[in-house]
DNA sequence: AGCACGCCGACT
DNA sequence: GTCGGCGTGCTC
């Protein structure tokens, strides 16, 4: 069924044969399409394999990807109706073994090879073409627009309004309703004509770049030139014109006299960021016998590196970097969330100047794109991105670091590929045969039990640099103070350190944001929920309004003065997010300045490294914040950190609940004392006897991962088991449940795997979709693939919308 | 996703 | 009768 063809991988081997392929397999960027088209390539065209392409489809031209080479085309296919390919695009976008990785994902997250080559791709590569309207001056009869529909009429006169009278056809229907009609009535009587427009992809910056080729006597230049000459002289004799700050005709003498050139060149459209002074530090004898033992492995290995905080991960990194980087090589490294570690890739970058750059879905296209090609071009570099970042194209990978590994922003999960960048990174290692670096304070269950087998190495920094001590835990019981009579969020030994806190700083860390997390009514006890979803609405308030919001749909209403419901004026606001935390401090400690960190204050560009920055410069005194406080922040100045409640970690029924709270709790915790002044941390909850409060406050990390392990296995969940999760969302309840529940026995059917559900999910109803959910447990990955999954996807109605969640890290 | 082709209501 | 609505279906 399926033509002999030359796959990508094989591309070598038929380009050292002098036959030139005829038949092309091209995938076009179309959703919903998930086939390859057969295209016919026009003698004298080369096409690679990876190379961008454009085609015709149907009536207009579209962006594709050449993916392989039929030896023929497939027999059911009319000859006639095959298509050339129109032109090469651009060319050369992977490196090789590249489509292994992309294939292995596509099969292992059960996706089509487009949806993570989506992913994988900087966006606005593939374009499609674009229908243009031009107005023809010429043939237009003056006063003919008294012969026209209104719409008609319209959609002319902003034709005329333009010198050209050129637009894009979705440009005139963003300005007109139905201009769609207009157009073709102009069309029909000639006065304008339209056109297709080849595929638009991001294009490549180009500048004109001034380069010194032979002194000038000095003598003979005037100011200006001078300080032209100055400027190139420091800039090793090659400058781009618009950094001259001068123009073009200024220079014209020299180049007349063939001192200067002038010429066109692409100019890449990169992030690097901003980069401060670095020094080279001393090691201690564990992070040089880590650095050591990273620098001498040869191969595909992967390495634990279990670092306590502040045992000074990074330094390993950056020499480990360094010495791949003199071999040649380039080192991906990706972490959590970029903005939320600035000094990190500041770090970076000041180690190693221009040869590190940024890769994440902030960037514009045009600098994705551009550092896409830069990463191309096979110079020694250091890539540091997000999650998406792993499909980074290095030619010469010499080593991939995934810093913070247990975090969970390294698992997609509401789009498909539900990818988890450790297990791609892993397939990118074990094809560029080179070493994969986890690191954690805190490693995941999976990681821990990949080094207890052995397969993984185990490096342990058990010490923080600089001989510091971990902080010191106080748990307090936060029934106990209730029944003392204290009613405040904080407790009196937090009061105590925060009125002590003698010019350091404080972190204060709470895992909902806004003022309150639920409002109801004293009268008649219902709680104000969300009309679209099935949670309660939390309290907001700003200097204008004080608001009731969703976190789910951003839902946002004024908050009512009186029950919905009874009509009582007696609302009450329970449980406490970021907002009141900011607030009691203010009015219990109105000398101490506060910076509340949360998504509703980091949601502009750049606000994170801003914020972040304005409180390491010691423009506050307490940093208040959610989980975003977690993720690697390393402030010298802070040495109390506060967890008002965490409660909220503990009590949750997913599987990964624990393992979460641990971590979250152990990192917070971490925040403090990474100066030379010692850390304390004050851990507020109502449950202190838990296991896992008790070993966040021992620093206990064996304790408690022995004891998940226990668990895990007793019950055959990850990293044992293997799980997937059915999502199965609708607008319709019960045919959302029927469907979970026919799908439920297909698969019953078809696998021996272990099937819970269908359950309605925790939050049944988001934005007024309802959601059901089925969890697959399986003995293994061999179990995993007894799934047809065409025919599970094929079973499910147009008006249900099925997820699969590969391996997901969360079932709640 | 587009954009065709194709089959039903309000106008010359 | 025609024009034009947008309801399925195909695109090498």
């Amino acid at each position: 069924m399926v033509p002999p063809y030359v796959v990508a991988e094989a591309k070598n081997s038929y380009q050292t044969e002098t036959v030139t392929p005829e038949w092309v397999d091209v995938l076009v960027d179309c959703p919903g399409l998930q086939g390859l088209y057969t295209y016919r390539l026009a003698p004298g065209m080369s096409v690679e394999a990876g190379d961008i392409v454009s085609v015709p489809f149907g009536t207009q031209t579209m962006g594709g990807i050449a993916i392989r080479f039929p030896l023929n085309p497939s027999p059911d296919l009319p000859p006639t109706s095959i298509k050339e390919v129109e032109e090469v695009i651009a060319r050369g976008f992977f490196p090789p073994q590249y489509w292994t990785v992309l294939e292995k994902v596509a099969q292992y997250y059960c996706t089509d090879l487009l949806t993570v080559i989506r992913t994988a791709l900087p966006p606005g590569l593939l374009g499609r073409s674009q229908r243009r309207v031009r107005l023809r001056r010429d043939l237009l009869p003056p006063g003919g627009e008294v012969f026209l529909s209104p719409i008609a009429r319209e959609v002319l006169k902003l034709l005329q309004g333009q010198k050209e009278g050129d637009y894009s056809l979705q440009h005139l229907q963003r300005q007109i309703r139905g201009a769609q009609r207009g157009v073709k009535e102009l069309l029909k009587r000639g006065w304008v004509e339209s056109y297709l427009e080849a595929p638009r992809t991001v294009r490549v910056k180009q500048q004109k770049a001034v380069i010194l080729v032979s002194e000038p006597f000095l003598l003979d230049l005037t100011p200006t030139q001078k300080r032209v000459l100055d400027l190139l002289h420091s800039n090793d004799g090659e400058m781009w014109l618009s950094d001259l700050k001068t123009s073009s005709s200024a220079l014209n003498k020299l180049v007349e006299e063939g001192h200067l050139v002038i010429e066109t060149r692409e100019r890449l459209r990169l992030q690097s960021g901003r980069s401060s002074l670095d020094l080279v530090k001393t090691l201690t004898k564990e992070q040089l016998a880590a650095v050591e033992h990273i620098t001498k492995l040869q191969g595909y290995q992967q390495v634990l590196l279990h670092g306590v905080t502040g045992s000074g991960k990074t330094e390993v990194y950056l020499q480990a970097i360094a010495s791949k980087l003199e071999q040649g090589f380039s080192i991906l490294v990706l972490v959590p969330e970029i903005g939320l570690t600035p000094q990190l890739s500041d770090r970076f970058l000041a180690r190693f100047p221009g040869k590190v750059w940024v890769y994440h879905s902030g960037l514009s296209e045009g600098e994705r794109y551009d550092t896409w090609r830069q990463m191309l071009l096979g110079e020694p570099q250091v890539i540091i991105g997000t999650r998406s970042a792993v499909f980074a194209p290095l030619p010469h990978l010499g080593m991939i670091i995934l810093d913070e590994e247990h975090d969970s922003s390294f698992k997609q999960t509401q789009l498909s590929p539900t990818y988890h960048a450790r297990k791609v990174a892993q397939w990118r290692a074990e094809l560029a045969d080179c070493p994969l670096i986890l690191g954690s304070a805190t490693p995941s269950s999976e990681s821990w039990l990949a080094a207890k087998e052995l397969t993984t190495d185990y490096l342990a920094l058990p010490h923080r640099v600089m001989s510091r001590p971990l902080p010191s835990v106080e748990v307090v019981d936060l029934r106990q103070e209730l029944q003392q009579g204290n009613r405040s969020i904080f407790s009196r030994s937090l009061q105590r350190s925060l009125s002590n806190l003698g010019g350091k700083q404080a972190i204060l860390f709470i895992n909902r944001r806004g003022y309150s997390t639920f409002v109801s009514c004293r009268s008649c006890g219902s709680a104000l929920g969300c009309p679209h979803c099935d949670v309660s609405l939390s309290y907001h308030f700003t200097e204008e309004s004080r608001l009731l919001r969703c976190h789910y749909c951003n839902y946002t209403t004024l908050q009512p003065r009186n029950c919905p419901q009874c009509a009582s004026p007696l609302l009450k606001y329970f449980g406490s997010g970021t907002q009141k935390v900011v607030q009691e401090l203010s009015e219990m400690f109105p000398h101490l300045r506060t910076i509340r960190f949360d998504s509703d204050t980091t949601s502009t560009k750049d606000a994170h490294r801003n914020l972040l920055t304005s409180f390491a410069q010691g423009e506050a005194d307490i940093l208040v914040g959610t989980q975003m406080l977690s993720k690697g922040l390393d402030l010298e100045a802070v040495t109390l950190v506060g967890i008002v409640a965490a409660d909220g970690l503990l009590h949750l029924s997913d599987y990964r609940a624990t393992e979460r709270a641990f971590q979250t709790l152990t990192q917070v915790a971490g925040r403090a004392g990474r100066g030379d002044d010692p850390g304390k941390v004050i851990l507020q909850t109502y449950t202190p006897e838990h296991p896992v409060i008790k070993a966040v406050s021992e620093h206990d990390y064996l304790g408690f991962i022995k004891s998940e392990l226990t668990d895990r296995s007793s019950l055959n969940f990850p990293p044992y088991g293997e799980l997937i999760l059915l999502r199965l969302t609708g607008q319709n309840e019960a045919q959302v449940r029927g469907t979970a529940e026919d799908l439920a026995l297909v698969i019953a059917s078809m696998s021996e795997c272990e099937i819970l559900g269908p359950a309605a999910a925790n939050v049944a109803r988001v934005a007024n979709r309802y959601r059901w959910q089925i969890l697959l447990k399986f003995r293994d990955v061999q179990q995993k693939r007894t799934i047809n999954w065409a025919t599970v996807n094929s079973l499910c109605p147009a008006s249900v919308s099925l997820m699969l969640d590969i391996d997901p890290l969360s079932v709640d």
